[in-house]
DNA sequence: CATGAATGAGGTTTCATTCAT
DNA sequence: TATGAATGAAACCTCATTCAT
């Protein structure tokens, strides 16, 4: 319950002040807890960061293997739109956060949480296109690199823009032309 | 002279340590000067790393303004492949560069430096989609978005995995089919 | 017996990590009881080690008294080679509580508590080789000093450096030249 | 310069309020310089003490030395009254470095710094007992080693105890016959 | 112009102690 | 009586920045 509170003040400070100007004692505070306390739950401050990114990063991965066991089998289009579906609504969910942890993922130790999330991500995608009906045999490993980052990354500049919801909608449409467009072209050729 | 061998070593410090551990008396150290030196040439830590940033962004987005440029009419897989083309060389010529920015591009001025220059290349990308040959009209301006972070995702991502020569071959044509495969499908769509 | 259990585990807590480093929740954890259950038996640390450290200052102290006692009036050398070896004995008992405490006597409070119980000795060791025979008068009190505080010295040198029982043997013998060589010529002399 | 007043500020603030309450910053107060000053000559608070603590060993650890080195071959009488005129003169010339700096001389990193130089007297100690005239041979090493902790622990007891100008006098002759004896007798016998 | 010693605000972290359960 | 989560003062240490030389 502590630790809730914790986790989601570092969220809060994390959007209000960025990453530079995150100190415990502010998380502390906007948790109303005591720098004390937030020590006894996390180690360090970067114990902290790498949590909350962590438990982030989890859903976010579990949301696609979880497309990816759901659709096995499926014809390639469908498994693309699936996972798609499910990786956009897990970012948006708590839009705040997602926006807020790029920071947090972008310093050495965060960076290696978000990566590890995603060799799990990557794996599961590369095993499933693998299986995918009508999917010639190619380097999946790079077709399925290649998918989820681009995804990955026109998420992040809708986000980092501070997009409307309006845009949002938009984000879907075209994530899903622009996926399910690399998919069926890269595994035809290779 | 002296301001090269101070952002270079900028760059090197950031490769070497992280941005959380960068210093002005490191990169002074580095750069062979002491740190009074340094704040001859930049008022600030801030403006030394904004600086850095800005030189790098600065080319990325010439190079793909001129792509747009010089393919202004021109049909519009042409087009994306000299932007991609373009973009990935400006990106791979200086590796380390590109590499060691992304996380200095994670702070709140940092950001605020690549979105400007993102908002150039925005700009000239969706001028040149609306023009291009055979591009229906649509939300060219969302298109462009998409196009470009797409392409900037998959690069960063094959970036900081830190992916052998090999791969950064694959990037390329990957990327090209990607943007290729998008474009045509967005614009006669929309 | 929760007190013994505390007073223990501090002892260890001493050996184990250094005063420095020893804290209330490491030796209420060390003793199997809470925090809260240390406070309850004493009112806060620095009581913990001067009650340790007290204990077995007692304990030296009344072994130096009961040989001085036991050997009122006895020749000079028998008074020094019974004090020898029931100092000696004292500190070897626990030889892990002897090095132990040197930490804790080294602060104000615990030399303040150490001083008190060497006066005690001092007194008994005074008065004892005042009334032996064959001493001619001189500044027995000095003497006594000089005698004790050699002996105590000789003593911690050598359990600090950790010396094996081998030495602890040789320690009793030299402890006796030493002692009753210096008591010998300083009382016919002065 | 800087690094003289620091050091000097430590043993000020050891003596006016002991170790346990030396903050780094009160050091650097009563220097006059600040805490960012400390921190550049020394690497962190231990090794300021540590320093300190050295700087005071070694000086006695020379003049025992060197006290062994000018009598080489002399008589053991005139060895050992060399040895302790030499240890009692540096340990008296600042009396108020050598208390203050026991309590350092107590925490692990400083008990190691004090065993170092110690090895050195010993060597020293034991190389000119041996050489010395009239000295038959025996455990010369352990002989050292009470002769020089006898005579350590002494002095420590009486600068302790805060002793009067007098006390000290009587120090240097005690010490002499305490010593004296001791060789004396340890040497014929063993 | 260059230097680098000095500064000191401010951040992270520890830990003795309390008190509601 | 026992517990242990919570507290927060205070310690250590860093580093951007200045300025006399």
């Amino acid at each position: 319950m502590t630790v809730e509170a914790i986790s989601e003040a570092t969220i809060q400070v994390l959007l209000a002040v960025g990453l530079e100007r995150l100190t415990t004692t502010r998380v502390a505070g906007r948790a109303g807890v005591s720098v004390g306390t937030l020590y006894q739950y996390f180690p360090n401050k970067q114990a902290l960061l790498n949590a909350v990114l962590k438990v982030h990063s989890i859903k976010v991965a579990e949301a696609v293997e979880h497309a990816c066991h759901a659709n096995r089998g499926a014809a390639v289009p469908v498994l693309v739109a699936a996972v798609v579906e499910a990786f956009v609504n897990a970012k948006l969910e708590r839009r705040d956060v997602s926006t807020a942890l790029y920071a947090a993922a972008s310093e050495p130790e965060g960076a290696a949480v978000v990566r590890r999330l995603s060799k799990r991500v990557h794996r599961a995608l590369t095993a499933a296109l693998a299986e995918a009906a009508g999917a010639t045999l190619g380097d999946m490993e790079f077709v399925a690199l290649m998918f989820y980052s681009a995804m990955a990354g026109a998420t992040r500049a809708v986000l980092e823009v501070g997009a409307p919801a309006k845009m949002v909608v938009r984000l879907r449409e075209e994530l899903l032309v622009l996926c399910q467009g690399y998919a069926a072209k890269s595994l035809r050729s290779s």
